[in-house]
DNA sequence: CTCCGTTATGTTACCGGTAACATTGGTACA
DNA sequence: TGTACCAATGTTACCGGTAACATAACGGAG
């Protein structure tokens, strides 16, 4: 065997050890050494010792990849993530990454930046890697990337939102519900002037959703909805330059409460709002959207809705491994897990009781 | 050839293309499929098209997987991440993924949270998957994964930190140096009675080599060097429960300046502090670490340092596509990429000058 | 003492691509 | 007309594992 090796040009990788390697240095075959890693119980103890001796000694690590390709099912799971410089998504991963851990399989990421076409990209890429399973961050997938998906036959987890009648298993929360939950705090203290302060559509679609729940919630109450768009990047200016429109006007028609699709935004509007005169939560009732971690710091700090964006990335990893177990093949049903999104009331939404009270 | 497949029971995934499936629809070899991925150029241009057209119709996605294992270099750079969940590093990651993206290579993450043993695991994981290149972001690694990077024939790059001396590529600054500017700055406007604010060291052991540089800086100034540890969990809490301490004392041994570990600390203070009876900057300058978003929107904004995260992940990428161009082999050199980190001096650190001038 | 079921291990072929070398046909040029 | 060469494509073996199907050795039941 070396002799036919050193007669050609070899291809291996120099400097590595291969299974078979490992099994003529134990004088056993190359499959034993493969059930070692994979059936440790088949193996002798005696035998085992010594593999794991001689494995530990040369410092041998199994090719993912050709074991990968031998078995049919290479241990990964790939995630499109739509924006990973985001503490969201970070959390998302976090949770995911934990929960794989045990199990042996890899999270491969890549990043679409909220967009179809890279989402599509992204998911092609993957399937040339014959994941695992899939998981994405978004239910509005190209035509393309949607009959893709449908071709697979491993399990497609969409995780963040939450939206029913879909083909593939659904991990988090409908984020149309957030935008009715805010309205509906507001309106329980007697606001009817309450506004909604979002980035340039299409950027985050899920703060499009998020508006939309307010707009149907104002609706059904009889009030004018009103989504005020401010055209900027960064979204602490958002809030800042959201909240200066919004109470530069005559005092009757200055709103008096204010939803921002983030609390970013929220947060920027509440830093800003001194310069501005305002005295919050005073003069504007504030709401946010994510619990990020400066919210409760925050004077006044910050009424919110808080998704536990890390147990949905653990569910969603969870979900996964539940669809691989060879258990009850009933487990191969799909999974609607629809995770709580809690309402946390803070400083910045407390005046209007008072006020009405 | 099917019918040699009909007669055993096939290990082949159902329902998935391979390229001999294009091969046999286009009537040619399955290597000059393989060729029409991997150097167009040299496949005829009729032929070329025809190809296009019956992958595109069948849907075709060439095996990663295979690939990777016959040519003997998958296509993936790995890269060892201290806490996915923190913008610091989504940010580092998105420099990664934007600057690997056109070359076709796939980015694998894995969180070591810190953890010298974690980080060993996941590089020995990551061995198997046979990567292109290694990105770490720490440089003390455990000796056993020490040695298995030296064993490496792969280019490694270690990213964030900067260490001279190192085996491998330095993408990033020196963590110490940034301790010894911040305590220059406050120097220089007549502080004597500067403090270090830090949580439990050993967490994130950056912070503790920025500590070191302030002792440092201190030493050497003729001053004496107080660091004070604040075991929280939170970074808020830290900064909010350091000032605290800090600032309860007799007015003559009040710190002038507080160096705190990174922003998040600093603004936690800042947001704090008026619950303290302290007015900043008048009452103590501040500063911070790392430019977060917040940072130049608190009141008073916050002096911090800018490491630029994502062009040290572009960078870091870079030096693995630049280390595998095949150009001069003279680029095997080792890189040492020192990457600028910005003091931004606002606000918070701009009181002393005006009160001794 | 033989038969049978276990347990521990081996043989063989194959996963889906690609490197290296071989072949074919056409074209330029002496 | 023969040779040299290039462009386009084919043959073969192999990457490093693993599934499926042997096989050997052993112990207990009949």
């Amino acid at each position: 065997m070396t002799q036919k090796q050193a007669t050609r040009t070899t291809r291996r990788k120099a400097g590595s050890y291969t299974i078979h390697d490992v099994a003529a240095l134990a004088g056993v075959s190359s499959i034993t050494v493969s059930r070692y890693f994979n059936s440790p119980d088949k193996v002798s103890d005696a035998l085992r010792e010594r593999l794991r001796d001689i494995i530990e000694r040369i410092g041998y690590v199994p090719s993912q990849v050709a074991g990968g390709l031998a078995s049919g099912h290479g241990r990964v799971v790939c995630a499109v993530m739509q924006n990973i410089a985001s503490a969201t998504f970070a959390d998302l991963v976090k949770g995911m990454t934990d929960e794989l851990q045990a199990s042996g399989l890899q999270l491969l990421l890549a990043n679409a930046q909220y967009s179809q076409t890279l989402e599509e990209q992204a998911i092609r890429t993957f399937v040339g890697w014959h994941p695992t399973a899939l998981i994405l961050t978004r239910h509005d997938h190209s035509t393309n990337a949607e009959a893709m998906l449908r071709a697979l036959k491993i399990p497609v987890v969409e995780a963040w939102g939450f939206v029913t009648g879909r083909p593939f298993h659904q991990v988090g929360f409908p984020h149309v519900e957030t935008g009715a939950i805010l309205v509906r705090h507001f309106l329980d203290q007697g606001a009817t002037r309450i506004r909604f302060v979002m980035a340039d559509a299409g950027e985050d679609f899920r703060a499009s959703q998020r508006a939309q729940g307010y707009d149907e919630a104002m609706q059904a109450a009889g009030l004018k909805s009103d989504i005020h768009i401010v055209q900027t990047n960064d979204d602490f200016d958002v809030g800042a330059l959201g909240i200066e429109a919004l109470t530069h006007v005559s005092p009757e028609s200055r709103p008096q409460a204010i939803i921002f699709a983030n609390d970013n935004m929220a947060a920027g509007a509440i830093l800003h709002a001194p310069s501005c005169g305002l005295a919050l939560p005073r003069d504007c009732a504030i709401a946010g959207f994510g619990d990020a971690p400066i919210s409760a710091r925050l004077k006044p700090a910050l009424t919110t809705l808080r998704p536990d964006r890390y147990r949905i990335g653990q569910h969603a990893a969870r979900t996964v491994l539940n669809q691989l177990a060879p258990g009850t093949e009933a487990q191969q049903n799909k999974v609607e897990d629809l995770l709580p999104c809690e309402l946390l009331v803070r400083d910045s939404s407390r005046v209007l009781l008072s006020t009405h009270s």
